[in-house]
RNA sequence: CGGGAUGUGGCGCAGUUGGCUAGCGCGCUUCGUUCGGGACGAAGAGGCCGGAGGUUCAAGUCCUCUCAUCCCGACCA
């Protein structure tokens, strides 16, 4: 009696949203637009947490942690900062509460009116540059390497969880250089961890490049990014990196005296990755029957069930299942042997399905008696016998296949979606059909709204790596050398 | 902020033109049989129907107001 469980074809977002709640991942908060990660979730975030920290350690950052309340003046001083984050900023104008007499209720205190409104952190940089002012005199003061990892709030009209809610949990990295030179440096090096991060960790392949002047970063010079290719064709966009400039050294001026004595403003750049890339992994991977979580992220990489029909009889199956999960976690394999009485083998395997788990050891006396186990992969679902001698090194062999696998999985399907288009015509017919199309644009912003208005498409990034092509602008006709990439995005 | 819906046990829903003691499925509790792909039976627990006011002999059902949530737009990691 399988419950009915929303395919991916009969309707993508109600797929997701049912994958989310079964997979025990997260849930809608009775908090307007906010989220609850529970358990599962949030182990799989701090599984990539720790993996991106380490990868920022390696490259010189160090943690920080600075306020979560932004004064309204600190925030205006970079004039197309606020102009970008304005519209969704939850802002704090109280600081008490009090009984109201006549109600019985509890009224915000009019009396208790903050002087200057504080903004909840939509992003740092203001808040972090404020502080930098006070750190940063020399050049000898200078590269700062900082990351954070945090809440932010941008109080968003439409939620969805891990891809958009109200409060989302993410890292920020705030740097300040010398020179412009080691600023872009910093800045394409960021991007290219997270390539790596979300290529060899995650399982998803993405297009690293930058962004056009209409997305950039709200306060950037060059906003970097690394896009990726969503089953349902949609774009997301898994991380992002920006030039800063001296845009906010010069908002809150932060000047250093150079090696020849002369007053200069220091170079900034700031790159982070949210929550977001959960959704990210979701939808690249899951299918029809729950979540699929690549081996290097899986909380839980594998699963043991024992298979017994009276309880007396579990002993003898749990001496050998757990002289196996020894084996494996001696391999620094991460194992749950699930011996809970209360649920039926039958219904195990679907729970970990659905929660994604990427190799499922079932042991019963059946294998007891061949010295076998039954290994089922998730990725296939397919399901074999394995002798049990030798089993942990087969098991940590499968791990990397299904890594592997995933990857290029991911790989063919976005290879598939991802199409040139030469005229008008056609690119609207592939923009409707989903994916990734490849088209000459004029380099006018105009354009691109025109297009986007149009189509919904965005242009989600000028990849780094192209070939020179002239052509014409797909909708203006003007001359065009080289292919940039559309898609409705997330 | 525009357009459209919905609020009924924990979750998902039904409840007719107002009518008696508010139902169903899932889940939960207890007992028994089960256990190699979501078991079955029996017996239980759990509700002032989002809130306030009104119409009426009688309101989950009609009216007014209000609150909340969801969906479609505009905005966005």
């Amino acid at each position: 009696m399988a419950k009915d469980f929303t395919t991916r074809e009969e309707n993508y977002s109600q797929w997701y949203n049912e994958l989310v709640k079964k997979a025990d991942l997260a849930e809608q908060s009775s908090v307007r637009g906010c989220m609850v990660i529970k358990p599962y979730g949030y182990a799989l975030w701090e599984k990539m947490k720790s993996i991106m920290d380490t990868k920022f350690k390696e490259t010189g950052h160090s943690n920080a942690y600075f306020p979560l309340f932004i004064p309204k003046s600190f925030f205006s001083r970079e004039a197309e900062h606020v102009s970008g984050f304005a519209k969704e900023c939850a802002v704090v104008t109280h600081y008490r509460l009090k009984v109201d007499e006549s109600s019985n209720s509890i009224v915000v205190d009019p009396e208790a009116k903050l002087e200057e409104e504080l903004i909840v952190r939509p992003t740092s940089e203001t808040i972090i540059w404020d502080s930098y002012r006070n750190w940063i005199h020399s050049y000898r003061d200078l590269p700062i390497l900082i990351n954070q990892w945090a809440n932010v709030v941008r109080w968003e009209m439409r939620t969805r969880l891990f891809l958009r809610t109200a409060e989302f949990l993410w890292q920020e990295g705030h740097t300040a250089h010398a020179t412009r030179e080691e600023a872009v440096e910093e800045a394409q090096k960021m991007i290219n961890v997270y390539a790596d991060f979300v290529e060899n960790y995650m399982a998803i392949p993405v297009i690293k490049g930058v962004k056009t002047a209409n997305e950039r970063f709200a306060g950037a010079i060059d906003t970097y990014c690394i896009e990726a290719l969503m089953q349902d064709g949609k774009a997301l966009q898994a991380g992002t990196s920006h030039f800063l400039g001296q845009n906010f050294a010069k908002s809150f001026d932060v000047q250093f005296l150079d090696k020849d004595n002369n007053l200069q403003y220091v170079w900034a750049t700031s790159w982070g990755v949210s929550t977001r890339l959960i959704g990210a992994l979701i939808m690249s991977h899951s299918d029809d029957n729950g979540l699929v979580l690549p081996p290097k992220l899986a909380p839980i990489q594998v699963v043991i069930v024992p298979i017994y029909n009276k309880l007396e009889q579990l002993p003898a199956v749990s001496e050998v299942a757990l002289k196996i999960k020894k084996e494996l976690e001696a391999k620094g394999i991460s194992v749950k042997y699930d011996d809970d009485d209360n649920n039926r083998p039958g219904w195990k395997f679907h729970e970990y399905e659905f929660k994604g788990v990427p190799v499922r050891l079932a042991i019963g006396p059946r294998d007891i008696q061949n010295n076998t186990v039954e290994v089922a992969r998730r990725d296939t679902l397919s399901k074999e016998a394995m002798p049990i001698d030798g089993i942990a090194d087969n098991v940590a062999k499968l791990l990397d296949n299904i890594q592997n696998n995933l990857f290029k999985l991911a790989l063919e399907r976005r290879e598939q979606m991802t199409h040139e288009a030469n005229t008008w015509e056609e690119f609207c017919e592939l923009i409707e059909k989903g994916g990734f199309v490849l088209a000459h644009w004029d380099g006018t912003t105009e354009t691109e709204i025109a297009i986007k208005e149009k189509t919904k498409a965005t242009i989600r990034v000028l990849p780094f790596e192209y070939t020179p092509e002239e052509g014409k602008c797909i909708l203006t006709g003007r001359p065009s050398h080289r292919r940039v990439i559309f898609a409705r995005a997330y």
